[in-house]
DNA sequence: ATCGTTTCATTGACCAATCAGTCAACGAAC
DNA sequence: GTTCGTTGACTGATTGGTCAATGAAACGAT
């Protein structure tokens, strides 16, 4: 009798990083529970190149060294699997979150954070993928934009307000640095977008990271000290 | 004898606004000269809206109410009227020059300039789709990269240098502003691609344009003020 | 251990739809 | 009658999505 096909599982997205689990499992079970990560890093970078409608599932599948019908055990249409990536590259950028450090200074954490965001431009490779990604299909999946938005942007903003209020109390910004400039949290990041759209899209010039990030860092100091 | 099939034109990627020319002529060539910008027209709106894959052919026809086929008289390939369009698209920003005016005030017109900005941001729905496009398919042909970074970035930066220096001279601005913070021009331009960048991503969450356009001019009269 | 049986993850081969690009023929303008 | 701008209908290639067949691993019995 001919093995009746199962039905897609298609849920469980990320069972990546659960290693421990599969431990204990037989050859093929172990396999299996490793396909949903391998295939959502290869349509990542797939889809992060090419965007989502010049992306082969041919090409995701041979990039993760399995055939493409077994894509669609996983993940049951082309946009469900995208939707998939967008929040497994979001994931991580979300977790890495900031912490206010009471003792510590103000401006002290402030340009720790600065170097961190920095710093992660040169060496993550993805992160302007990535963010290439989400301005390109933003419009075509609105849960991108909103992602973009809340979370990200949002994040971001809400640890930048935080820290500036630990300046004010602590007397180490303008006593007034918050209301002064309704939305200066907001312009302050604005560099930061820039120059990743400007890596983004190249066009030959080459800006130098270190000194835009001293002018960035110059002028949210300045900002926020000026009396 | 059938008629043998004309080798395109393909060239003169512009002939548009040039009715004058065509005043003089039969219904036919009339007809015929105002072709290359109907269909420029159609496939820049198709293009900003869907990006180069998911674009097609037969919509810009239908959207220039003309037959897929006559695209392929002027323009012998998708790539090549994508082309011609980031050019026709990116003719008239370029053409939006600022010229400094030594009598006037640089605030002044730094504040004319700044206004000029946000409002265009409000009136024209197209600079929203152009700067979607342009970092979409920026990878994909290269020289749309080259035009973003060299011609309207680099054009901008230009104009504002111009205009710091003005200050300068006039007392208006600290006599170290330029050299204090290096690359402060391209930080004082950043707020402003980040809210075109936050228009087009959307995410649902809407900015007060007019809040934000005032931080931004805050954030750089700031700057250059300051002693 | 070893053999036969069952399970099921995996795939090659296959549709059906889409779409860039072609061309012979049409018909309005001249 | 001739020109030529225009197009409907076509093709070939690509690709999202399907499915019956496969074969190795798991398993039970000996």
């Amino acid at each position: 009798m001919p093995p009746k096909p199962h039905t897609a599982p298609a849920e469980d997205p990320c069972a990546c990083g659960l290693k421990a689990v599969a431990r204990r499992l037989g050859i093929r079970e172990r396999a299996k529970a490793l396909r949903p990560g391998q295939i959502l890093e290869a349509a990542r970078d797939e889809f992060c190149q090419h965007g989502f409608a010049a992306t082969r599932l041919e090409d995701i599948a041979k990039r993760a060294g399995i055939s493409k019908a077994l894509i669609y055990v996983y993940y049951p249409t082309k946009t469900d699997l995208f939707l998939a990536v967008a929040r497994h590259v979001t994931d991580p950028i979300k977790g890495a979150d900031f912490v206010l450090d009471p003792e510590r200074s103000a401006e002290d954490q402030l340009r720790h954070e600065h170097e961190r965001f920095y710093a992660n431009l040169l060496q993550d490779e993805h992160t302007l993928g990535i963010l290439r990604l989400i301005i390109s299909e933003s419009h075509r999946v609105p849960e991108i934009g909103q992602f973009y938005a809340l979370e990200l942007v949002g994040g971001e903003i809400e640890s930048l307000r935080d820290l500036i209020r630990h300046g004010m109390a602590r007397g180490e910004f303008a006593p007034d640095a918050l209301e002064r400039l309704t939305g200066i949290e907001d312009i302050v990041i604005a560099p930061g977008i820039m120059i990743m759209l400007t890596q983004i899209i190249g066009g030959g010039v080459q800006y130098d990271l270190s000194k835009w990030s001293k002018a960035h860092l110059d002028m949210v100091l300045g900002l926020l000290k000026a009396g």
